[in-house]
RNA sequence: GCACUCGUAGUUCAACUGGAUAGAAUACCGGAUUUCGGCUCCGGGGGUUGAGGGUUCGAAUCCUUCCGAGUGCACCA
């Protein structure tokens, strides 16, 4: 059992000896003591002081003595105010060490039989992934990540937005201007060439706006009668009704597309169980708000539009369907919830990876889902994400500021490569072995950046910055993994394989191997945290502090001239438990960690 | 106009969900180590937590009023 659930287990019986009261362990909360003062944890005795009929500071002091006096965890206690600071035995520490020592997968927690679904990523195809895909990405994959160590079952997913009117502008340049160019020929990547297209349609559609213009329509009406855009519309009829020339150029355009994404994510390193397009997709959901009418929660209009009506959850009015009886992005969200859930019967959650201007739509969605009488439905969780800024400013993409997602990891490759190279510690290494770490250590910098901000803020990318392989970065946390697996194989050559059976004469510890090992001993609770927060940014944080206090304890305390045989194993044994939880920490926030650097 | 989110060292981020003298990183200044691995470690200065008021033993955190920034309020997706 945990040291804290023991420690609360003997807080609870001291209140009843001591003062004949019930307190639940489950009451207790324990805090990390500040390094300020001796001790681990601290039981905060303000609120006691009802039950002792005492002061803070005599409460604590009574509760400290008892401990002190009555149990083998607690080795000494100090009280500052009301706080009561807790030392524990060494011997105890030496414990979580031989526990996850003998642990197969360290940071996985048992199996909870729950199951849930992650969609992230979900770009629309006429736009190269940007900046803020990145961040997307990376969150719903560390996420998916997270809820598979806290022992769920896990199903990543996107829809891809794969039809409608946007879709025809892009094809529709092509079939104009693009005299028959293809990846192939012109050799841009697929996504990048069929972006390239969407916006020639822009740049074309404004010029007829101008010529009506300058002819006397307004502009409203010019915007609504420049032919460029009344034959998309034409085209987007063609589509819905197959027409076959129409059809297999949206297929080939499409094709190119995704092979641009393959490439883009297969960089990124995420990957997706399952696919959803929305042109399978966008006619679901009209019969759920035909049933919904029947149940009486939507209402028709007079021009028979269908309506809900969320006023009294202080919401609007929200339109599902036209009165033409075509729906609107609201209804495809509640027929592709629904279906998920057919398609995936023992799914308990789903959990929408979107940027924060969506927060309304997501509130309205699991309104809805609920008023129709799903049950799962407030189980559902926007995973809402702040929008990430230059230090220019915002991006736009009509004034060119957006920062391109296979340029910016282009650029972090290089430069981690150039880095290695200067630093010349990995001869011997072969050419793919090389390319492997400059991979891990680029793609391991702009994770760690994007992800160690709490996903909820807004956050500002500074590339200088996130280049850096010092301060809290990810490369600093790898290279933290490198130095310990060096030390690891110098043991192994020297023939310290770490025997648990030896660790019984260590009994004295020194403070920085105190303060490493609690954090390991907090490996777990942080996992079950990030996930019950959804937020990855709490494991980004926990494993920089475990590789700062490991490097402190690295830096004070000698492992190879450690003249006592046992403490050279156990000092190997807890490096190796250190540089687990680091490995796997970091594989939660989808980052490689390396063995050398 | 209405609704939601946010405002913390020069800068970028934390703060265990109401706990101690608000912590890290970065940059700057000073020192240690020169090895198991160089990107390591220690110390220093730097804050009226946007401003005021309230609740509390105790507030960056909760309530309230201002000020400032952002997003949303489509028969677009």
């Amino acid at each position: 059992m945990k040291i804290e659930q023991i420690l609360k287990q003997h807080i609870s019986k001291a209140f009843q000896t001591l003062f004949d009261n019930e307190l639940r362990v489950d009451e207790i909360s324990l805090q990390p003591t500040r390094k300020e003062f001796a001790g681990t944890y601290t039981l905060v005795c303000f609120p006691f002081g009802k039950i002792s009929k005492k002061n803070p500071e005599e409460t604590a002091k009574i509760i400290g003595e008892h401990l002190e006096q009555s149990t083998a965890e607690v080795k000494g206690y100090n009280v500052v105010k009301g706080f009561l600071n807790l030392e524990i035995a060494d011997n105890e520490w030496v414990n979580v060490i031989r526990t996850i020592s003998n642990q197969i997968d360290f940071g996985q927690l048992p199996e909870s039989g729950k199951e849930v679904m992650v969609e992230y990523s979900s770009p629309n195809t006429n736009k190269p992934l940007h900046l803020g895909h990145l961040r997307n990405n990376f969150l719903g994959y560390s996420i998916a990540e997270i809820m598979k160590a806290n022992g769920h079952k896990v199903h990543k997913v996107q829809i891809i937005n794969d039809r409608g009117i946007h879709i025809c502008k892009s094809m529709l340049a092509w079939k104009r201007y693009g005299n028959g160019e293809t990846p192939e020929s012109s050799g841009k990547k697929g996504d990048k060439l069929v972006g390239d297209y969407y916006v020639k349609f822009d740049q074309e559609y404004k010029k007829e706006i101008a010529e009506l213009v300058e002819k006397g329509l307004s502009k409203d009406d010019a915007e609504k009668k420049a032919p460029i855009i009344l034959e998309a519309q034409e085209m987007l009829l063609k589509w819905e009704q197959k027409e076959p020339e129409v059809y297999s150029l949206w297929k080939k355009m499409n094709g190119w597309v995704y092979d641009g994404f393959g490439a883009t994510y297969m960089q990124m390193g995420v990957d997706f169980d399952k696919l959803y397009y929305e042109s399978n997709t966008y006619l679901l959901g009209k019969d759920v708000v035909e049933q919904g009418l029947k149940k009486e929660v939507f209402f028709k209009k007079e021009d028979g539009s269908v309506w809900v009506d969320l006023t009294d959850d202080g919401l609007d009015e929200k339109l599902l369907l036209r009165a033409d009886g075509t729906s609107v992005y609201m209804t495809q969200d509640i027929g592709t919830a629904i279906e998920r859930f057919k398609d995936f019967p023992k799914l308990s959650q789903q959990i929408y990876t979107v940027g924060n201007e969506q927060e309304y739509h997501f509130k309205v969605l699991f309104l809805i889902l609920k008023k129709l009488g799903y049950s799962w439905a407030e189980e559902n969780y926007h995973l809402s994400y702040g929008m990430v800024d230059l230090p220019s400013g915002k991006m736009k993409s009509r004034e060119g500021t957006v920062v391109d997602a296979d340029d910016l990891m282009k650029e972090m490759l290089d430069t981690s490569a150039a880095h290695t190279k200067e630093l010349g510690k990995i001869e011997g290494f072969s050419e793919k072995e090389a390319n492997e770490l400059y991979e891990t250590l680029g793609l391991g910098a702009l994770k760690y950046f994007l992800l160690k901000v709490d996903p909820k803020k807004r956050m500002l990318f500074d590339p200088q910055e996130s280049i850096q392989f010092h301060g809290n970065t990810g490369p600093f946390i790898q290279y933290s993994h490198a130095r310990i697996s060096a030390i690891l194989r110098k043991a192994k050559e020297l023939g310290f394989e770490p025997k648990k059976e030896h660790f019984d004469s260590v009994t004295v510890l020194a403070p920085t191997e105190v303060g490493v090992i609690y954090l390991l001993s907090e490996f777990e609770n942080k996992i079950k945290e990030a996930g019950r927060e959804y937020s990855p940014s709490i494991i980004a944080q926990y494993i920089y502090d475990l590789a700062k206090e490991y490097n402190r304890f690295y830096q004070e305390v000698s492992i190879f001239n450690e003249e006592d045989e046992d403490k050279l194993h156990f000092r190997i044994a807890f490096s190796k438990s250190v540089a687990l939880a680091i490995k796997k920490g970091m594989s939660l926030l989808g980052i490689r960690v390396p063995e050398r650097m």
